[in-house]
DNA sequence: TATGAATGAGTCTTCATTCAT
DNA sequence: CATGAATGAAGACTCATTCAT
C-alpha cells in the first residue's frame, strides 16, 4: 500500500508535468522557462526542484511518462485487434486518437523531442517498438496467406509516417474529417499495397 | 547589373547561411550560439550584425533559403515528369536526393524548424505548395482515367509524410537501400492505392 | 533544579552544536548547508530553529562553546601549574591536546572562524584572556626575578601563535613528534629568549 | 613585445584582481559577489567572465598572484642578507611589510586561503618554499658553527607562525611599534634559541 | 514539540546585441 | 565596412527560513 507521503509526492510529480507539457508544447524546451512551469503549476520554483533534479530530468520524465503511455496502449490495441487490417487500424487509431485528447502531448513528442541531443535516441527507442510489433504481425499475415509478402518493417514504419503526418495537419489546420475516416483512408491505403496482385 | 557592392553583400550573407546551416544542424536553435556561427564563417561576431539584423532573422533567412530551392526544384522535376507515376517518384526522389547531399539542411528543416513558434506557419506553408501541386496532377491523371478517382490532397501529403520518414531514417540509422530502391518503394506503395480496382 | 524541559533543551542544542561541528568542519560555513547539519543531528530541518534563531546563532554558539571550553581549560591549567616554565608548557598543551582530541573543533576556529566578518572580534577576545593570563604569570616571575625582564604580554602572544603553528601542521600533514616532544620543543625555544644572559 | 590586445588584457585581469582582493578580503569568497566585484572594478558583470572563467578562477588567480609576489620577494630577500641573523629578520620584514602595504592581501591570504577546500594544499606549497629556503639557510649556518646546531625546519616555520601572529594582531588591533621594532622582537627571540649555550 | 514540504530571494553564468575604434 | 570588447537582461539552480500539520 502506498504511504500518504508517495500519494503526496505522486499527485505532485503529475502536476508538475502536466503544466512542464503545456509550457513545452507552446515554447519548446529552450524557450519554456522553469518560472512559466511553476506558475502553471501553481508552486514556487524550488518547489520544482525538490521532485525533479533539473529542467532536462523534467523533460525526459515527460517524454518517458507520455510515450511509455503511448507504446503500451499501442501493444494492447494491436495484441486485441482480431486480423490484420484491424491490427493496422488500431495502430493508427491509437495514435490519432492519443494526439487529439492530448494535442499538447504530439507537439512535443514530434516536434521538439527529436530535436533535443539529450533524448534523440531514446525517443527512437520509442518509437521502435511499437513498429516491430506491426511489422511482427504483417509477417504473420503473410506466412499465412492473408496478405502478400512485402518487406513488413518498411511498411510498419511507413504506416507510423502517415498517421504521424495525419496528426500534424489535424493539429495545425481545421479538421475536416473524423477520426475514424482518417484512419479508414490510411487503411486503405495500406490495405491496397499488401493485398494487391503483382 | 548588380553593383560590386550588392554582390559583396550577396557572398556574405551566403557565407554566413552556410555557417549558420552547419551550426544549427548540429546544436539546434537555442544552442547554436553567434559566436559558433561568427566563427564557422570566418567573420568577427558584431559583422553577422551587419547582414541580419538578428539570430532569429538569420534562422528565417536559412529556412527561407532552402526551403525555397528544395521547393523549386520539386515544382521543376514534377513538371518536367512525362506521367502521374514518375511525377510522384520524381517528389519523392527531389527530396531524398536533396536529404542526402545536404544532411544538415533536413535536420534543421525537418526537426527543428516546426519547433520554434515563429517558423511554424510558414514552414507549413512550404511544404503545402509542392504538394499541392502533385495533388494537381493527380487530378488530371484521374480525370484521363489513368488512375481511379481518389482524394488526392490526402494522396500526395501522404506521399510527402512517407518521403519524409524515409529521410529521418535514413538520417538516423545505416543506409541499407539505394535511393532509388526507397523511392521505388514508395512509389509503389502510392501506386497500388492509385490504381487499384476496387 | 533544572525542569525537565530544560534538559531536554539542554541535550537538543548540545547535539545540534555536535553535528555542527562536524559539518562546519568538513565544508566550511557557508558550503555546510543547515540539511547537512539536520541529517548529521537526526533531526528535522524544522527542529534546529526551535533551538537556535539561525545558522548564523548555530555558528556563533558552536564558537562560544568550544572556545569558552578551552579557555576555562588553559586558565585552570596555568594556574595549577607550580612555575612560569610549567605553565608556559601548560599553555601550549591545551591547546595541543584539544586540537589532538578534537580536530573538527581547531579546523572551524582557526580556519574558518576568523574568515566571517561576523564572528571576528569575538574571536580575538577569547584568544585574548588566557595569552593575558599567561603575560601577567610571566610578569610575576620576572618581578621576583625566575626570568630577565620581557615584554610579557608580546611573550604570551608569541607562544599562542607558536601553538596555533604546531597545530596547524599537525592537522595537515604527518604526525613525527609526539605532542609533549613538540610542546618542550617551543617551552625550549621561549625559555631560551626569557632566561638569556644579554 | 607585447600586442595592443595583450596589454589590455593584462590591464583588465589585473583592474578584476584589484577589486576581487577588496572585496574577498572584506567579505570573504562566499559572501563576494561577482557584482560586487564587477562594480568595484567598474565593468559590467558579464566582462569578468570574458577575462576569467569563473568566480572560483578569479580566487586562485588572485590568490597565485599575491602568493608568488611574496614568495619571490621573501626569497630575493633572504638571499641578499649578509648572515643568519638578516635572512631571519628579512623574512619576518618581508612579511610584515607586505601586509602593511597591503592589508587586503594579508586577510586574504591567512584568512579565508585556507578554509577553501580548493586551495588548501596551494596554499600550503606557497607556504613551504620560503620556510623550507630559510631552514637551508639556518642549516648552513650551524655548520659552520655561526648558531647551535637545532632543528632547523622547525625554527623556520616558528618563524612563519610568529610573523604571522604579528600581522595578525597588527591588522586587529591599534599599532603600537614600528615595523623594526616588531621584526627586532621577534629576531632576538629566535636569536636567542638558536645562540644560547645549552 | 517535531516535522519536512514549500517558498522565493539571491547567485553564478550565458549570450544576443551594441558601439567605439 | 569590419571588428570584438563590453554590456546587462535573463535563466537555472540553491538553500535559509517559514508554517501547516
Amino acid at each position: 500500500m502506498k504511504t500518504k507521503q508517495q500519494v503526496v509526492t505522486e499527485f505532485r510529480r503529475r502536476a508538475i508535468l502536466d503544466a512542464a507539457r503545456k509550457v513545452f508544447a507552446h515554447k519548446g524546451f529552450a524557450d519554456g522557462i522553469m518560472d512559466d512551469i511553476a506558475a502553471e503549476a501553481g508552486l514556487a520554483k524550488g518547489t520544482l526542484y525538490l521532485y525533479f533534479g533539473s529542467k532536462k530530468e523534467i523533460y525526459k520524465a515527460l517524454l518517458h511518462h507520455d510515450m511509455e503511455a503511448l507504446k503500451a496502449d499501442t501493444l494492447r490495441r494491436i495484441d486485441a485487434a482480431p486480423n490484420l487490417k484491424e491490427k493496422i487500424r488500431e495502430f493508427i487509431l491509437a495514435r490519432l486518437e492519443r494526439a487529439e485528447v492530448n494535442r499538447e502531448f504530439f507537439r512535443i513528442m514530434d516536434t521538439h523531442a527529436a530535436g533535443l541531443s539529450f533524448t534523440r535516441t531514446q525517443y527512437r527507442d520509442w518509437l521502435r517498438e511499437p513498429v516491430l510489433h506491426l511489422a511482427a504481425a504483417i509477417d504473420r499475415a503473410a506466412s499465412q496467406g492473408e496478405v502478400r509478402r512485402v518487406p513488413s518493417e518498411k511498411i510498419a514504419w511507413a504506416t507510423a509516417d502517415l498517421a504521424r503526418g495525419a496528426i500534424v495537419r489535424r493539429l495545425v489546420g481545421p479538421t475536416e474529417t473524423t477520426l475514424s475516416e482518417e484512419a479508414g483512408f490510411l487503411v486503405d491505403l495500406l490495405w491496397a499495397a499488401l493485398s494487391v496482385k503483382p
